[in-house]
Order: structure tokens, then sequence, then C-alpha cells
DNA sequence: CATGAATGAGTTTTCATTCAT
DNA sequence: AATGAATGAAAACTCATTCAT
């Protein structure tokens, strides 16, 4: 064991190494907090969550906390970001993967990711939710600008799908540049179907209804044209 | 008994007015303190909203508040309240005086007047939005049952209309249920569109674009079947 | 009727019984006010008791209230004032209609009266004894000299009987001057006997026990000496 | 496993002063506010004494307050539960260490005791007596039935002893059951004689002339009969 | 005189944040 | 870097008292 630690001290003559062996643990206190955090929103609400209890939760002091985020915002932007992270990379990835494939089916492999991450985070989607939309009264609108917010960004990438759809011919021109918006709408409509209207099934399981509602409309075969 | 009554409306025309003057003012500040906490909730957001500001806008002390509204809670749901027997009342009314029109027709006024209520009260309805969002969360949800959601309400009317545009022909029924859900989502993504994108133009000027996306879909012709 | 009516007016001339009239009138609602303190004071407790609620059991507004006492203070004043001399005038009376009887029977006669007295104000007499019993901290020592407390008062009465006792050589001189404080402490004990154990039975009843304690002792005859 | 237990207490002395550090310092700052709260309310009365005078008088912040005490409520029962364990201590003490005296020193004994611990938290005592008596008007008895009474308690010891006593025959029979009560009383009105007359010797100085009164009586030879 | 809505000072309590150990 | 006790600003709520009608 003391050779290891030679080893190790050997190591920090080069640096790097070390502090990736702390890294790797301050990385872990900041994610052992983060899954803690995301409990506990998800469990009070936007503003019942205490500091104190996130700390609890996560085993360790609320100095901790403070030692790896700035603040309780901070925090809560952190776990918002890391979220963001996952599913705008697995957005990225699914898109990325198929970009032969038929508009439909590029959109309908879209929003199984989306529906997918709505669906186990559920909760906590509600928290974003009702942070960006609340958002819009805070006198400071986005403290710290690199936290841009998820609705943002999914909304860019949608409606860079979207653009790609007229391209392709699969999308009407009139009413492309809401399209993006709707859809999005039209996930918000179901996932607030449950705290609304006490659902129960599987958001997943719509994802062929949305697609045809979204593309198709709701409206009976000789209604469509107006 | 007749000589009763008699008595009794006579005394009603001395005092009633007595009466009525003291309630007419008590309801008079009443909807003061319901205008003046719109006002600061829609600036101040959900819960940055002060009793001590709500009453400096009034123009009334504190007590006063509390005069008219159990508590913090008691005013918030006052006013939601108040915006939401406008809001069906007009719905109500706008869907009892065309029923004999062509489904399209009937869904569009109530669009028309639900979007224009929606754009008179913009920055209340972030606030609606936010906590019916966030009352998921809440372990005593409605305290007091009479505090019906705006959105519950809101979605049996769309989902009766909804079940009419089915018997008429005017909707497809495989996607039925879920017409109303995705066209309130659709909704609220034009309402969230400002708070997120930064928008401009009046919403109810895109009732047209949101009944064609809503009844025939953002898909081209050729894309409509599935 | 109408002649009494007249009968009364005739009377305003003359001025003085008008007045007694109003004053009766006045009279008959500040009693009422008091009875009604006197029920809430009980059962909210000495700091609990609103002036709202006094005023709805007299079944007048607030302001009557005001009209008739300047404030809070005043009408506990007010109150403890009447229940006082009620029970002054009762003890002085029994003392003052047997002066002839032997010590032991005055001393008895005059505990009848004191004991009954407890027991048909029992709540509000536990409001007293807080009141005069917290007395002690008050910055103001007596807010308006002239409201002289009952336990001083009380304790007046009983301290001379004592001192009779002493002359007619029934009494002890050795502990005659806290005879009169043991016997109130001993009184007091029976009556907070019920709030501290729970106790059931009239404190009337145990008046020949209260008084053989007092003169005679608890302790078995052997050991009486010392 | 003589190993492992060795281990624990090499720990022990390692690390337990690390811990019972902040324990001491813990425990010193709850009796510090303890003090504090004991002047205070002395000071101020029962519904006076405000949470930020008692922090101050602590020279520690409100929130501290609130780290050691649940509430104001649970403050003032922590006082008044460590007086009386001091107290109840003292006593259980005393009556401990004489068992074969005869009845009357330790009924003497007892006392002593007793009336010093009185003497020494005077101001605090006619805070608990206005509690105690208060109390019986409370909906809620005692939230939490850890709180008991310390009248309650010390009745308990007292009536113990008496029943002692009668057993001893050195108390009679027949008033044996209120006994306790009675020497309860006897103190409370020594106790409050120097709020109600402005008395000035020490309480304690009283023990013999009490003791007396209590086994003898207050009346003359003659009149002990009855 | 009665009424009762308005007043606002005063108190408790919460909880994010700091910092000595 | 972790700990957790101390901090104190901030906010909700109460209720005796006033005064216009």
């Amino acid at each position: 064991m003391a050779h290891r630690i030679q080893e190790v001290s050997r190591r920090s003559e080069v640096e790097a190494p070390v502090q990736s062996l702390r890294d790797r643990i301050r990385e872990t206190t900041a994610r052992t907090i983060l899954a803690a955090a995301e409990e506990v929103f998800a469990d009070a609400g936007l503003h019942a969550a205490r500091m104190d209890d996130i700390a609890a939760r996560a085993g360790v002091s609320v100095g901790t906390l403070y030692n790896h985020f700035q603040d309780r915002d901070a925090l809560l932007n952190g776990l918002q970001e890391a979220r963001r992270t996952e599913l705008l990379g697995a957005v990225d990835a699914v898109l990325g993967r198929a970009p032969k494939l038929p508009f439909r089916e590029r959109l309908r492999a879209m929003l199984v990711v989306l529906l997918e991450h709505v669906e186990r985070h559920r909760r906590f989607v509600h928290i974003v939710l009702q942070r960006e939309v609340g958002r819009y009264q805070d006198k400071f609108p986005l403290a710290g600008g690199k936290s841009a917010d998820t609705m943002r960004e999914l909304h860019g990438r949608l409606d860079k799908l979207m653009k790609q759809g007229v391209r392709e011919k699969a999308l009407r021109a009139d009413t492309a540049d809401l399209a993006a918006v709707f859809l999005l709408g039209m996930i918000r409509g179901l996932v607030i179907r449950d705290a609304v209207l006490g659902a129960e099934g599987r958001i997943v399981d719509e994802v062929d209804r949305l697609c045809r509602a979204f593309l198709g409309g709701v409206g009976a075969a000789g209604e469509v044209d107006s």
C-alpha cells in the first residue's frame, strides 16, 4: 500500500492523474448530490425543497453542498443541466444516427427518445416546466447566461427538424414555423394530463397517436382542407 | 302574512340600501384587492409576490387583505376563481350561442374567446399554469374542493366539444380522447412561446393556423395517412 | 302600553328618570358584555380571549365594547371588579350578620360563602388567579390604582378575622400572621386540584375538612405539639 | 471481541473528544439559552417574553433558539422540564436519604429542599404557577405527554409521603387525601404572599411555622377538636 | 350610540448561507 | 474538503383599536 501511495505521489509529479483521482471523487460526490437533489425537488416541489433535506438525502452535510455548488440556484441549474445534457445528447444521437430515414421515421425515433426521458424523470420534468414557465417573471432573467433552458434548446432541435421536413416536402410550409411549438405543446399536454386528470398509462405508448395527430391532425378526412 | 311580507319589503327599502352600501364597499375593496393581486403576482411571480406589496398596490393595509381572504393561498385561489369564472362564462356563452354552426366554426369561435382571455391575462396565465403544474407535488392536493382547477374545467368543456365533433363526423374517432389534451397543449405552446422564445405577435392572430394544424395536422397532404 | 310610554315621556320633562332609563339600558348592555366576557375568558383563557369573540358572544359589535370600556384591559378589570364586588359584598354580609357567633362558626360561614362563589365562577377564578399571579412581573404594577386586586382585599378580610380569632383565644398567636395566607393557599389548593389532578366533587363539600385541617392540622393527636 | 472492544475504546479516546467537543458546545449553548429564557420569562412574564429578547440575553441569534428548540413552546417546556428535574431530583434525594427518621423530620427536610428551590427560582416559579393554572383552559392539554406537570409530579411525591405518615400514625386518616393538596396550597400561599402583599423575608425561614400549622393547625389548643 | 371594515405595529418562524473547527 | 451550528433577513399572520357611516 505504501508502494501505491508512492506511485501516486510519483504520478503527482506528472500532475494530471492525481488531479483526476481527486476529480473522480469530486465528481462522484457531485453526482450523488444531484441524484439526491432530483429526488427531493421531485418530492417536495420547486420551492419547498430544502437544502438540508437534499444534504440529508445525499448523506452529506449542507456545507458539502456549498463546496460543490455556489448556491441553491446553482445546484438546481446543475441538476437541470445534467438532465438536459442527457436528453439533448440522446436526441442528437438519434437524429445523427438516422439521417437517411424518411422524415416521419426520424420524427418518430426522436419522439420515442424524448418521451422516454420524460417518462423516466416525470416528476422532475414538472419542476423544470414549472421553473421555465415561471422564469418569465424573474427579475434576473437567467442568472448566469450559460444556463440556457432545456426548452429553448429542444425547440431549436425540433425547429431544425421541421425545416428539414419542409424541405423534404413532408411538412406544409404555412404552419412550419409553429410546428415545433405545437409539438412541444402536445407533449406537455400528455405530461400534464396525469397531473390534472390523473392519468395512468405510459406516455411513450402514445407516440403513434401523437405522431398521427401532429402530422395529420385530429379532423376527419373531409375536414382536413380549410 | 301578506301584511308581514309587506312590512318586510317596506323595511327592505329602508334598510337594504344601508346594508348594501357596506356590502358594495366590501365588494369593491375585494375587487380592488384581486386586481392588485393579479398585477403583483404577474410581476413578481408565484412565490415572490408578497402580501405587503399586494396591499400597497391595492392601497390598503395588510390587515385588510386578511379581512377579505383567510390567507395568502385563499387570496390566490380567489383570484384564480374569479378569472376562471370569467373565462368559463365566456366559453359557455359562445358555445351555447352557436350550437347549430358546423363543428369547425364552433371550435374556432371558442378558440377566439379562449385566446382572447389568455391574451388579456397573459402574465397571470403563466402563474396559473405554473401553479397547476406545481400542484402535482402538493401533499394536500386541494384543501377545499371548491377550488377546482381551471384546466380540469376547461378540459371538460373541450372534451365535450370533441365528442360532439366525433358524432358530427368532423373528428376522427381514434384520436378523439386525446384531442382536448392536444389542443390545450398547443395553446400552452403558443402561450409559452413568448416566455421561452421571446415572441411578439398577438396570440389570437394565430387562431386560424392553430385550427388548421389541430384539425389537419402540420404534415403535407401525402403524409397524412400513416 | 301607550299609556306607559306616555308616562315615561312625561317623566322625561323631569329629567332624572329619563337619564336613569338610558342608564338602565347602558347598564344592561354592560352587564351583557361582562357576562359574555366571563364566558369567553373562561373558555379561551386569559390571553387567547379575543375582543371579537366577546362582542359576538354578547351579540354586539366590537365598537360597542369600546363604547363601554376604554380597552381590553378595562373590560377585564371591570369584569374582575364586578365579581370582586359580589364576593366581597357576600363575605362582608355574612361576617357582619354573625358577629356574636363563636369564631369557628364565623369562619365556617365565611368559608361557605367564599367557596360557593369560587364554585360558581370556577373557570373564571382560574383567570383571576393566573392574572394576579402574573401581575407580579408586569412593568406597570396596577395600571389604574383603583383596580385593587381581589386577593389583597380578601386577605385583608381574612386577616382581620384571624386577629379577632386570636383575641378570642381561638387561634394561636405564633402563626396568626400567616393564618390568612395559609387559609387562602389551602383554598387555592382545592381550586387547582381539579385543574391539575382532574377532581370531580364540589369544592363546598370540603368546607368541614378544610376547617378542621386549618384549625387543627392534619397531624395525629400526639403529633400536634412540637 | 475483547479485541474489538479495545479497538473501540482506543477510537473513543481519539474520536470521542472531537464528537463530544461539539456536543459539549451544543449543550453549553442550550444551557445558556435556558438560563436566558428563565431570566426573560421571569422579567417579562409568560406572554410578554419575546424570542428576540431571549436570544439577545443569551447572546445568540433567534435562529439558534430554533436550532435547539422546536418553537417557543418547546423552549418553555424545556426550561420547565430542566427546573422540574432539578427539583424532583433534590426532593427524591432527600426523601431517599432519610427513610428512618420520624415523619415530622422527613417532612421538614423535604420542605426545606422544596422551599429553597422555590426561593432560588422565585420569579420563574410564578411563571410555572401561572402556566399550570392557565393550562386548565387549553384545548390541547399537553401536546406531547412527556411534559408532565411539575405540580402533578410533586403532588405524587407528597401524597406518597402523606400515606406513609398515616401508616406511621403521624397523620390523621380523615384528612389524609387532602393533606398534599393543602400543603402545596400553603406553600403557594407563601410564594404568592410577596406578589400580592409585597413580602420581604426568605420563604425558607418560615419552614417551622409552616410545619407546625400544617400538622397542628393554627387553632388554639382547646379548639383543636371538632 | 351602534356598527364593522380598515389599520399596522408586533411576533413567530423559516431557511439559505457562512465559517470556525 | 467535510462538518454542522450560528446567523439574521424576510415573510406571513394576528388582533386590539379607531373612526366614518
